[in-house]
DNA sequence: ATGTGC
């Protein structure tokens, strides 16, 4: 879009002046290029979001922003209960909860070049990847509403980790208030078989290496040397997240009119907090995020089993798992006074700044790890929270690279074949069950994930640390 | 993202 359509605030900032039904002003961070290239429905819709009630501040868009249902997926806004504000199934997203866990692994590239392929199979082999996909763990459902209370605490409770990886956890591995009564029979039956997979589209687990550093005395505290392995694993609350995000999302528009919510845009369906819908959805979604956490904990020790067999040396310590499709309950100063705040990020991932006291005590005084996923075959990033972020975007950074073009059309100009042997060529093993879902994850598909982290670096959203690239990628 | 449309 064009530029010239904003007040620019900044390098890395872009307002539009509230018109219409707007409460607020939209704020988007993004490089002069990156903002040139984006979607002009970026901006269209971080402006419906502006006008919903009870938006504190501005809506905002990351820079790796693009179209998604109803808000933007890289977008940000916070609501105030005692202002009539909402909550909403589409600004949360569909796949609740999705985020990223990395894990030291005490190894350096030398030690995973000879076993690479025999490492690359293994891991596919233990970690169920695909639509659809099933694992071995079979709930019934009284462990399932376990599970929906409890998190990855209730993985590990079940032997999945350790319990010292929950301190490295959002929310300690367990998200309060859920409420497994409010997630329906259906949400439940699609999930039964579902822990510990990956799924599709961008989920993926990659061995990768650290290949620079950036910051080393915020790398020195997260324990990020040059050369090391580590292990990201991408994926959120499978069909469970999905079926909750489709129930609601129907369900909020049908009553948005009976709770005098004038929506631009149907597909901003949307609840007051402080109503019967609104605070089921919570309770619902909070249960999606506590099955998210639990998946990545169970996958964690899917992955922990493969190392102990292929390179039983490696140790694999937690250092951080976050989501970027959630809503939160966080205080945040707004003039200068704190307000709690529904914090709704949809492909925004959580960025607290240095002393915040959610954060662990070994981390908090660097801030925490912001974990940030490329496209396939490409860098990852690894970031920390500021300080300055919480008067910016309520402490939000950006999520991956997002995407560039539709699946469709990647389909159509790259063939998984040729990719997978392309990569392979670099020294990247590709693990998948579809061949057209690597077609449709080209990194050709994606916007430049590096250009997005500087952006987001350079607006102060979240200071670069490190940057890792992968060796092997096992993808849904 | 997703039993890749109910």
């Amino acid at each position: 879009m064009d530029p010239n359509r904003f007040t620019r605030l900044s390098d890395t900032a872009w307002q539009l002046e509230p018109t219409g039904k707007m409460r607020v002003p939209a704020i988007i961070y993004a490089s002069e290029a990156l903002i040139s290239e984006m979607d002009d429905k970026v901006a269209e819709q971080a402006c419906n979001v502006a006008t919903l009630p009870g938006i504190v501040q501005a809506s905002y868009a990351m820079p790796d922003a693009h179209w998604g249902y109803g808000f933007p997926i890289g977008g940000v806004a916070a609501f105030d209960a005692d202002e009539g504000g909402v909550v909403s199934a589409g600004g949360v997203g569909f796949d609740v909860s999705c985020g990223v866990r990395t894990l030291h692994t005490g190894l350096t590239r030398e030690c995973i070049e000879p076993v690479k392929p025999a490492l690359a199979d293994a891991l596919f082999d233990a970690v169920p990847a695909g639509m659809g996909s099933t694992g071995r763990i079979h709930l019934r459902d009284q462990q399932m509403t376990r599970m929906l209370a409890g998190g990855a605490a209730w993985a590990v409770e079940q032997g999945y980790g350790e319990a010292a990886d929950l301190d490295r956890i959002e929310e300690h591995g367990r998200m309060s208030g859920a409420e497994p009564q409010a997630v329906s029979e259906h949400a439940r039956k699609r999930q039964r078989n579902e822990m510990g997979t990956l799924g599709s589209g961008n989920h993926y687990l990659e061995v990768q290496h650290i290949t620079q550093i950036y910051d080393p005395r915020v790398a020195d505290v997260f324990g990020l040397t040059e050369g090391q392995v580590v292990v990201s694993i991408h994926c959120g609350s499978r069909g469970l997240g999905h079926q909750i995000g489709t129930e609601f999302l129907r369900e909020m528009a049908v009553s948005a009119t009976r709770h005098g919510i004038d929506l631009p845009d149907r597909e901003l369906a949307c609840a007051p907090i402080r109503s019967e819908l609104g605070q089921r959805y919570l309770g619902a979604m909070r249960s999606a995020i506590n099955c998210a956490l639990a998946n990545r904990q169970i996958i964690t020790h899917l992955t922990r089993g493969v190392f102990a067999k292929v390179l039983p040396e490696a140790r694999l310590d937690l250092l951080y798992d976050v989501s970027h499709n959630t809503c939160k309950v966080e205080t945040h100063g707004i003039d200068g006074q704190p307000r709690e705040l529904y914090v709704h990020r949809k492909g925004a991932t959580r960025a607290f700044g240095p002393g915040h006291p959610e954060l662990p005590v070994s981390l908090r005084d660097v801030g925490q790890p912001v974990l940030i996923g490329g496209s396939m075959g490409t860098a990852s990033y690894i970031l920390a929270g500021t300080n300055e972020g919480e008067r910016l975007s309520f402490n939000s950074a950006c999520h991956g690279a997002g995407r560039a073009m539709s699946r469709h059309q990647a389909t159509r100009q790259w063939r998984g074949r040729a990719l997978v042997d392309e990569l392979a060529a670099r020294g990247i093993l590709i693990r998948s069950p579809s061949l057209r879902g690597v077609a449709e994850e080209a990194p050709g598909a994606y916007k430049d994930v590096s250009q997005v982290v500087q952006a987001t670096h350079d607006a102060g959203l979240a200071r670069l640390v490190a940057r890792v690239e992968p060796l092997v990628c096992v993808k849904g």
